[in-house]
DNA sequence: CGAAGTTATCGAATCGATTCGATCGAACCG
DNA sequence: CGGTTCGATCGAATCGATTCGATAACTTCG
């Protein structure tokens, strides 16, 4: 009964509209894509034949192999949307993204890279990708859209052939961070970093581990860190989280003898773990310890703190990759871009206590 | 020179690749899809030419032309991504639908119901749709579906039509809440709800608003607070955030001779929000003012205090409408869900202290 | 040695719409 | 009044793959 009511219904076609309107296929097609010239009374009959057998429009599915587009974006996230999405960056750029490309038609399709998700990358009706941040297997994923004939538009990665470039000045903004602890008399600070490879390995950060890493924009502040302080070290987090950042934060400042003065968090939920972690061995920030982040996190709802940070323009990073993609399907050459953060003053940096 | 080397490359098909291998269309599709008797040295032959030609492998939008489905399953969110993703109930769901319908092949897709995004709802090449969370013209939305042939999910939704509901427990929960206070002594007790109309309105919680409301898990977690104390007055916020929480909060303590003894928020980052306000106020937490959230979200990381709410499974609803979505694909009727929450009992609820 | 049964391959129809070029009729102009 | 032009409509090819039924070759068994 319910089978057959499901079953027996098979959807309408635009062939039985335009033949119910008596009409061909193709002015029926006109009729609803708007694009050429059907007179009203055509158009009003083929309405009234798609209106009488329910008929929902055209099929997305064949349009877009008829016309070569399917009209959705891609949107490359690492292993897990949780894990994705716990970093507001993230999501700021997504939104971003979608402000953009809004009016494309279809959406923004999460695409991951872990197993059965390569499938995902080699199957996905996409017109487009934006690969958001840096994954280890970026060069490989390049490859298969490439040879797709996918646009591709890469946020903060690594310059790559026929990939536009949408990136942030993490090393420059990093290295005022740096100077700003130098200029307030810091010499001994370390850093809490980003994950730098694809095991999310956590632990000290070591010259080995800084070749083979595939983490671009950690490696990126990482440079610009060391442009003022050679030789910081660092801890590596497996996520950026308020979590993760108390773990390395622990870490780091746990052994007494070798505390630094200045901790340089890769961003800001790493900060505030940091802080808490300070918090939790008796430090007083920022007189005791002086911690600055990156990002520029509004963190009125999650922390009491003022957090010296980079003001990172995240959304406007989602914007211009959409902008990119938008210029790149519309047979355009647009140029890589290139953002640029701004000093926040807070209030958890101070000169060193001693 | 770089157009021609970009627009002198069309993407070679299936038919070539079976041209250079010289084997009929057929035999190379057969010998990609695996399906079906072919020799090995054919299908070497075939996989051959493709590596020569650079093909990609089958075009996915002639496939699911062919194959009628597109691997494909939308995810309804309300207007901004940003606001969608700030609650992690959100995330959480989204992440237990991309667990279970990992395998289907393409991944999620994400789809807005405002403006230009109507079209997006109408044009998306979907399998199924996963409606999350009520919205305000879900009726409309599911119309479209449904005459689409489109298999529906819905997460917390009123019962529809050939819509397969994953329910919580929101009524019976709040209930418990409600009782939870009303044990410990409590009369005076205000609410402040999740949005309840498309507008998000702020202010004050009538019965008229009520009656329009289109917000579904509002309402029945209202209903349950109002088995236990029926007159009890409320708030509503614009969004489940901290600084919700915050500006409700504020309206319903302020006033010191109307003020509550315990405050029910219709999430935990209300409920922190709420918790900020009394702070401001000078309220002791939960001398003065005793406060419950829902959720269950972690609030390790974000604040410091141990909340009384309703753990909800959110995760678990997200894989149970993944599994929801294969099962209508695979032609099976499942059958609707509902989840139950967990009582936790936190330390921000006491005895009033009148 | 011929009938029955496999196995590999091929042809052709099909999915559902779009679009270019052709056609037909009517209005318009000289 | 005949030729031209414009507007509306139609036919047919096309997008790229899948799949059913047919065919051919080849094995197996009586």
């Amino acid at each position: 009964m319910d089978d057959e009511a499901t079953a027996a219904r098979p959807r309408p076609n635009l062939a039985a509209v335009a033949a119910l309107a008596g009409v061909s296929p193709s002015t029926a097609s006109l009729a609803f894509s708007g694009s050429g010239p059907v007179s009203i009374a055509t158009r009003e009959r083929v309405l009234a034949a798609a209106a009488q057998l329910d008929y929902a429009g055209p099929d997305p599915r064949a349009q877009s192999l008829r016309r070569g587009r399917s009209g959705i974006i891609g949107v490359v996230i690492e292993d897990r949307l949780r894990d994705a999405f716990r970093d507001p960056m993230n999501i700021a750029m997504l939104d971003g993204i979608a402000d953009e490309t809004g009016s494309l038609g279809a959406g923004l399709l999460l695409l991951t890279e872990n197993g059965e998700g390569a499938a995902s990358i080699r199957n996905a009706p996409v017109d487009a990708v934006v690969l958001i941040g840096c994954s280890p297997s970026l060069a490989a994923q390049v490859a298969i859209f490439r040879q797709r004939g996918i646009a591709l538009v890469a946020i903060e990665a690594e310059p790559m052939d026929e990939v536009l470039a949408i990136d942030l000045d993490n090393r420059s903004a990093s290295h005022t961070l740096a100077r700003h602890l130098s200029d307030l008399g810091h010499w001994r600070v370390a850093m809490v970093t980003l994950p730098l490879d694809a095991a999310r390995t956590r632990g000290v950060l070591t010259e080995a581990g800084i070749t083979v890493s595939t983490g671009y924009t950690a490696l990126e502040r990482i440079r610009g860190v060391r442009e003022v302080f050679a030789d910081a070290p660092g801890m590596m987090a497996a996520a950026s989280s308020i979590d993760e950042g108390l773990i390395a934060g622990l870490a780091v400042l746990s052994e007494p003898s070798t505390r630094p003065t200045a901790v340089i968090a890769q961003s800001d939920l790493l900060a505030v773990g940091v802080i808490r972690a300070a918090e939790q061995l008796g430090l007083v920030v920022p007189h005791d310890l002086s911690i600055v982040g990156f990002d520029g996190v509004k963190l009125d709802g999650i922390a009491p703190y003022d957090l010296t940070t980079m003001v990172q323009p995240a959304v406007e990073k989602g914007r211009a990759a959409g902008r990119g993609v938008i210029a790149l399907l519309g047979g355009e050459h647009p140029r890589p871009v290139c953002f640029t953060s701004r000093f926040h003053l807070g209030t958890t940096t101070a000169p060193p206590a001693g």
